[in-house]
DNA sequence: GATTAGCACTCCCCTTTGTTGAGTGCTAAC
DNA sequence: GTTAGCACTCAACAAAGGGGAGTGCTAATC
């Protein structure tokens, strides 16, 4: 069987009925909505067509039809048209810039989670390719040292090592002289195990505590690809009955505080990608099994220096994803901007 | 009406077997229940007085009784009895010790939550009230200076301050000593206005610079009162019938999510404090609305130098009093020396 | 051959109606 | 003071029925 053009029209008629108003759409009004000026018989001639196609399905005999997973993403790939925004709704949409990145992506998913009313989430920038700015080791106290990295993108971590052999000022500054010479703008994937012995070696008797400051660097990355992870709005959930019975949200609550899920999401996802950045996953198609009943839209920011990272929305299929796409490139265009060299 | 000892031991059982079942308690169930050896119907009539001293409450004309929030009160106050834990349970609380304190206490929160099958939260130590150990600036580049921050406590904070006016490295170093100089071993209190004057005065130049390092410090107050809160186990609320219709369950999710609700509370309630740091919050006490369908227990622990934070649990009203409240002795027993000096 | 009117049928949803059972309050007897 | 007995209340559940939205199919129409 084929999908004519008027097929298409109809499908196109039941998912934006059933966008809007989340009951079962008919035959009847569909005979209505569209501009086929066709009776409701021969719509359902059509529409038990499509069903049989897998566009959409009935949730039992004698109700309405509802888009399937297929049937959205046919929607979504073909069909969706952005809609421009209203000034007003674009206005509440202003990043402020801050001196910290943190506090912007936390600015961005709040007011994404606000905005959409849907559930928000945002990842810290992946910045493990990026380079070593900066390593320095100080002295807090005599069994103490604390060690600063500094990575392109102003991300810094700390580390304190405590120390048991005896550890002059001297020492010190020639470690920092050392650290900085020798992994100073390498990038983090880049250290490996030779320049670790080598470290080593020219560290001498204070070979240990290179090793902590290598463990800080690995801890950094390995911290924060998992953990980096702000969201708001998870409670926006409940505004959507097929997503609010205890089951159900509670799987998806404890997605958002665990956050190791959505990170886990975000790593499988990055690897494909689309013209503008922008990924649609409807149902099944998420790599978590959480998401069943959920899509998610997620958007990549790329801030300057080649950082960049994932910025998203979880709610029920049922969504307004023309809306969402396009309050999420605004976003991303502001992010983009906000920490790109002027 | 007074209560006498027959009503106490009444009311107890009523009590105890709506902890056990969360079904509203008959007469006929107390009469068995107890030890008293009276009837049903002479369980009836005391059940009465009972209530209209306001201890229990119907939910609805011909049901049993389930105890009021004035009933939780007495129970907790006077009939309450610490149950010993299994080995094999103590077993499972045990916190392993790292160098950050952080990660302590997100291990302690996650056990807490899974362990007593509630929703749980801690916060951060307050520190400011301690003691600066140590700031530093170093330069990352020409334009950029970074602020490290060490507390007391090894609480670390990192920020970047811009810098427009030239600057040396010996103007680092000679700024260096001054701050550590004459901020060094300050608590956070004691910083005040003609002290940073003076600073001010003494950097000439660098005053903005200044200005950006105390900046900095104020921050680093604010932000860690009132966000460094770990929660855990959230959508346990939904283990609870009571607790889990759309509605409440919202209201405690955003609450959990957004962090802020939790703080308040945290800080309202500090200022109370019974013997052993261990306090209990039955619905309307809790000073935030959101509570009001849940009882929230809570421990203070104390950590070396002065440091101390809250750890606990919500829950919904018919809560294990007796076993929360043993698990969080041994938990804030185990913070507490943990990072005790030796 | 495509379209449509007509009709029987299905199934959800809501309301009504009992029925059951747990539990109460009251009274009168012990 | 305590208890047996009894009428009464009310939530919870199930069964029954009507209404309504929507379908699939057939036969007539364009």
């Amino acid at each position: 069987m084929e999908l004519d053009e008027r097929k298409v029209k109809i499908l196109q008629a039941v998912i934006r009925n059933y966008l809007e108003t989340g009951e079962p759409v008919g035959s009847r009004t569909v005979s209505k909505y569209t501009d086929l000026n066709l009776s409701s018989a021969t719509i359902r001639n059509e529409m038990a067509d499509l069903e049989e196609m897998g566009y959409i399905l009935q949730p039992h005999t004698s109700a309405g039809r509802i888009p399937s997973d297929k049937g959205y993403r046919l929607y979504v790939d073909t069909m969706m048209e952005e809609k421009e925004r209203e000034v007003d709704e674009k206005m509440e949409l202003v990043l402020e810039k801050t001196d910290r990145l943190e506090q912007v992506l936390k600015q961005a998913v709040k007011l994404l989670a606000s905005n959409t009313q849907y559930a928000a989430m945002v990842t810290g920038p992946n910045y493990h390719r990026n380079k070593l700015k900066f390593i320095q080791l100080s002295r807090i106290d005599a069994e103490q040292i604390l060690t600063v990295i500094v990575v392109e993108g102003n991300i810094i971590k700390n580390k304190v090592i405590s120390v048991s052999s005896e550890l002059s000022d001297e020492d010190i500054l020639k470690l920092n002289i050392l650290l900085n010479s020798s992994l100073g703008g390498m990038s983090l994937d880049d250290i490996n195990l030779g320049m670790i012995t080598m470290l080593k070696e020219k560290a001498g008797i204070h070979s240990d505590l290179i090793a902590g400051v290598v463990d800080a660097v690995a801890d950094a990355i390995r911290q924060d690809e998992d953990l980096e992870i702000y969201t708001s709005g998870a409670n926006n959930i409940f505004r959507y009955p097929e997503l609010a019975d205890n089951q159900k949200a509670s799987e998806i609550i404890n997605m958002f505080e665990e956050k190791q899920p959505l990170s886990e999401f975000v790593k499988e996802s990055v690897s494909e990608g689309s013209e503008n950045g922008i990924q649609i996953y409807i149902g099944s198609e998420a790599p978590v099994g959480t998401m069943r009943d959920c899509s998610v839209v997620t958007a990549t920011y790329q801030l300057d220096e080649g950082l960049q990272g994932t910025i998203g929305i979880i709610g029920p299929k049922r969504m307004d994803y023309d809306r969402v796409v396009g309050t999420l490139k605004n976003l991303m265009e502001q992010l983009d901007s906000l920490y790109k060299k002027k």
